[in-house]
DNA sequence: GTCTATAATTAGATAGAC
DNA sequence: GTCTATCTAATTATAGAC
């Protein structure tokens, strides 16, 4: 028989971990209470004590999974080994992989100061394993003299920049599709580098 | 005869926007309370209301002053005409003026959202002629043969993001100084647009 | 001009009924 | 598993004493 409610632990979560993606994204982790979170889930807010044990948590859990995917997708993404390739097809994959989660970049990286400071330390030893992977990569190609780059730390920062900003002002359906976006972005890194 | 309260117009108001300033870049606007902002004043969270008729106007006032102070700022700077030698003067204004303000540039990105939807409206428009003066130069400079970009739009978004990043990365005394950062950054927007 | 006191609301989180 | 009800603490903002 149907009932109005009952057992849902199996999508209330997700669902949670949705809406509150989702509203984070939009309103910012501090402005965000846990009675909208309930609101938008469809529950109550005692209910969403039993999916997480407390706010922070929700931001913590969603900010390290993002990062680690991150990582994951990276790993798993072919690159090949000519620097100036390889910068292609990093700066391609970053593009692509931030407008796909529009909502996850934004909060990666606006909600940084709302991490309890342990969680911040992990999140930034994540952070840092992503930065150094594009840095290797400018450095291997100073080594081989395919880049002209000062500082390769400086140009890692700067790059990662660039390519996020992405985000801020894309939009689907926009004058510009997603293709030709991540053609432009990857040509202008690469002319950056002196490639 | 000295006293310990008194008068004090002149001096908390300004001491209140500093405060403000310093504790919206550190925790978020969302995150920071009147109170938290009383006590770095030195007073108690109703003498605030003296200053300002609400929190909403402390973010506001900040936002829109910055914007304007950074497009007079960018008026006041003597731009070459040249499109190459005009785009490296306004990247090294760029960093130059946000190295010198990371506080109120933080929160003029990261709390737009903050913003009631009236305020948010000119804001944005500030911001949209700070970007068009980018954008400017570089249609001037795609034309005169100068850059090769495939898009001007996308371009400005990319060069502003890139160096705006400086301010999240950057700290006095560290491995790099202000004039190298400087000279770097301006090299790498230069190369971006194929100059 | 600043204080104390307080109003009115809202926050995160928990207890116990069903 | 979700609900209602509630606890405790904090919030923005105001009123009135000094």
């Amino acid at each position: 028989m149907a009932r109005k409610t009952g057992s849902h632990a199996d999508i209330t979560g997700p669902r949670l971990r949705a809406a509150a993606r989702k509203l984070f994204a939009r309103n910012g982790f501090a402005a965000v209470s846990m009675r909208q979170i309930a609101a938008e889930v469809g529950v109550q807010a005692g209910a969403l004590y039993l999916y997480t044990p407390d706010k922070q948590a929700l931001l913590f859990d969603m900010m390290r999974e993002h990062m680690e995917e991150l990582l994951a997708a990276l790993a798993a993404e072919p690159l090949p080994d000519a620097p100036a390739r390889r910068l292609e097809a990093f700066a391609r994959f970053h593009v692509r992989y931030h407008l796909d989660r529009p909502e996850e970049v934004f909060i990666a990286y606006m909600e940084l100061r709302n991490l309890s400071p342990e969680n911040f330390e992990t999140v930034e030893r994540l952070r840092h394993r992503y930065e150094e992977a594009l840095e290797r990569i400018l450095r291997d190609g100073v080594a081989s003299g395919d880049f002209r780059i000062p500082d390769t730390r400086l140009a890692t920062m700067a790059l990662i920049a660039m390519l996020t900003g992405v985000t801020q002002w894309f939009r689907a359906g926009g004058r510009l599709g997603r293709a030709e976006v991540e053609d432009i972005y990857a040509g202008m890194a690469l002319r950056a580098v002196g490639a």
